[in-house]
RNA sequence: GACCCGUUAGUCAAGUGGUUAAGACACCAGCCUUUCACGCUGGUAUCGUGGGUUCAAAUCCCGCACGGGUCACCA
């Protein structure tokens, strides 16, 4: 790069953290550090009726989550380039000056249609099988006929007049060369609504232009804009930045974008969150969404995957969200964390109690729950995808004897005795009851099987079944190593008590 | 309908003229293990389709089929 690389993510602010939405910043992220840029957080809160109060908010929480920071911003302004909302720009007419002077040199001009004429206009064009698109009735009207709509009350857009058959094209770095006619581009185009507000299509323009910004990374659904908006820096005698369009995430059951309204995927990142899922493994996850090193590696650190991050690698099809193999990818990093930390983020989500789970571990007192949650982690990171169910995992625990357990699998079944079953049973309760706290239950076992002779399965599946109400269990002396010795006594003589 | 784009195993996904067509997930089998899980080993593709170019094509060209994206006073 000889330039300084500038990029930005630019969300609008109209909900939380979309996996989508997650993506591109993440690949504006990783250009940004990997070409040591500049990353730009800028506010697009052009449409006053979608923006939520909390979207900046929580849209800023979940990139910090994801482990994105960003050089400037609203909240880290460069007085060169500020403000960074959309809106406030527009107050201090920054894109004003410049559809001024796009209407001073008739390239725009006044619209005084309807919505309910637009919606006419496209219907018709349905019906007959043509392409919707804005027909310019407005364009050339004289002074005396804006003068009779305005008396009728009516308040104008301002479009953008594109010149004819007029090819746009642009090398990008994802797709290659990409080009399109200005005729099949729907028409003359709105810059400014009639409430004064830039659309997205003018206002992107003007900003990655004042603010420098020399490479765009956008999704795909952006690219039928770009001949839009490189219209716009052609009038305004601006060169437009470099693109590089990003596939789009899709759902493999629906085969389309993912929407929001598949139910079947998790669609925001607070969800992850809150699912227990780690800021690592989803950065990771995503990184691969779209884009792919070379070799056969997948488990990259953000570090690892800022250097190693190409651009020109970014694929063109688009890519399928495989919900398993997010599973797996967090099951992977469960694994290489240590139990402390784990715990502590386990610990982290139960305070914020988002999930059911969490809401029946704030009821522990927090220094038993940390510890249980120590004990169950270190029993169970390795079969676990997600600290939800570490969360589940250490409920069920904590109230074992809450818990109904059926004995039937061992007391009815005829490859058991009786007889040694009770003897087990009673056996480790005796090393229990007088052993110390330092007893070591692993070894206890051990010795039990040796007094009374039985062994293999038939030593192992009645304490399985004694301590978790199932014959197959992880190993069985870090379980009973969760509970309070008592509770194991009480467990043990619970099942005695059905023989 | 118009304009752009994509199509490699059950699911993703490398691969840009000559490869035994990577790897991962899932699945199946084996090993390990009291069981479960983890881990390890092995297994499954002639690259949508029809033509063409070439000594040689998943890789280049054309047609077809299928799928998608976009055509808002949304971004």
């Amino acid at each position: 790069m000889d330039q300084k690389v500038r990029v930005r993510y630019a969300p609008s602010p109209t909900g939380f953290l979309h996996i989508g939405n997650a993506q591109s910043a993440l690949f504006n992220y990783l250009f940004a550090r990997h070409f040591n840029g500049t990353m730009v957080l800028r506010i697009e809160d052009t449409d006053t009726k979608r923006n939520v109060a909390s979207g900046e908010k929580s849209q800023r929480e979940n990139l910090d989550w994801l482990g994105i920071d960003w050089d400037e911003g609203p909240d880290k302004p460069n007085p060169k380039y500020a403000p960074y909302r959309q809106s406030e720009r527009n107050k201090k007419g920054i894109y004003h000056k410049y559809i001024q002077e796009l209407l001073d040199k008739g390239i725009a001009y006044k619209d005084y249609t309807t919505e309910e004429e637009l919606q006419e206009m496209r219907e018709r064009q349905r019906a007959n099988n043509e392409a919707p698109h804005y027909d310019g009735r407005w364009y050339g009207k004289s002074e005396e006929e804006q003068k009779a709509a305005e008396a009728k009350g009516l308040k104008p857009t301002i479009r953008f007049h594109f010149p004819k058959n007029h090819e746009y094209e642009w090398d990008d770095i994802a797709r290659g060369h990409v080009s399109f006619n200005s005729d099949n581009l729907g028409g003359d185009f709105i810059i400014e609504k009639s409430d004064g507000m830039p659309t997205y299509n003018f206002a992107v323009v003007v900003d990655d232009h004042s603010m420098e910004i020399t490479h765009v990374l956008r999704g795909a659904d952006h690219i039928s804009n770009t001949p839009k908006q490189m219209a716009i820096y052609e009038a305004l005698g601006w060169e437009h930045p470099v693109f590089c369009h990003i596939p789009l995430i899709f759902n493999p059951k629906t085969r389309k974008k993912l929407s929001k309204r598949d139910k079947d995927t998790l669609q925001f990142i607070n969800e992850y969150k809150k699912h227990g899922y780690l800021p690592e493994a989803i950065f990771n996850f995503i990184a691969f969404l779209g884009w792919s090193p070379v070799g056969e590696r997948e488990i990259y650190s953000k570090d690892e995957l800022i250097k190693v991050y190409d651009p020109k690698r970014m694929s063109k099809a688009p890519a399928y969200f495989d919900q398993k193999k997010l599973d797996w990818m967090n099951a992977q990093y469960i694994k290489k964390i240590d139990v402390d930390e784990l715990a502590k983020r386990t610990m982290e989500l139960v305070k914020e109690g988002e999930t059911e789970e969490a809401k029946h571990l704030q009821s522990i007192p927090e220094d038993q729950c940390l510890d249980i949650l120590k004990k169950t982690i270190h029993v169970h990171q390795r079969d676990v995808d997600k600290l939800l169910e570490v969360m589940a995992y250490a409920w069920d625990y904590y109230t074992v004897l809450d818990q109904h357990f059926n004995y039937d699998p061992i007391v009815a079944n005829d490859d058991f005795a009786n007889d040694d079953v009770l003897a087990v049973l009673k056996g480790l309760k005796d090393k229990l009851v007088n052993g110390g706290d330092d007893l070591d239950y692993s070894q206890a076992i051990k010795e039990v099987g040796k007094e009374t002779g039985v062994k293999g399965r038939n030593l192992y599946f009645p304490l399985n079944l004694a301590f978790t109400g199932a014959t197959s269990a992880p190993q069985i002396y870090e379980i009973m190593a969760i509970y309070p010795k008592e509770t194991d006594i009480k467990l043990l003589d619970r099942m005695i008590d059905a023989f």
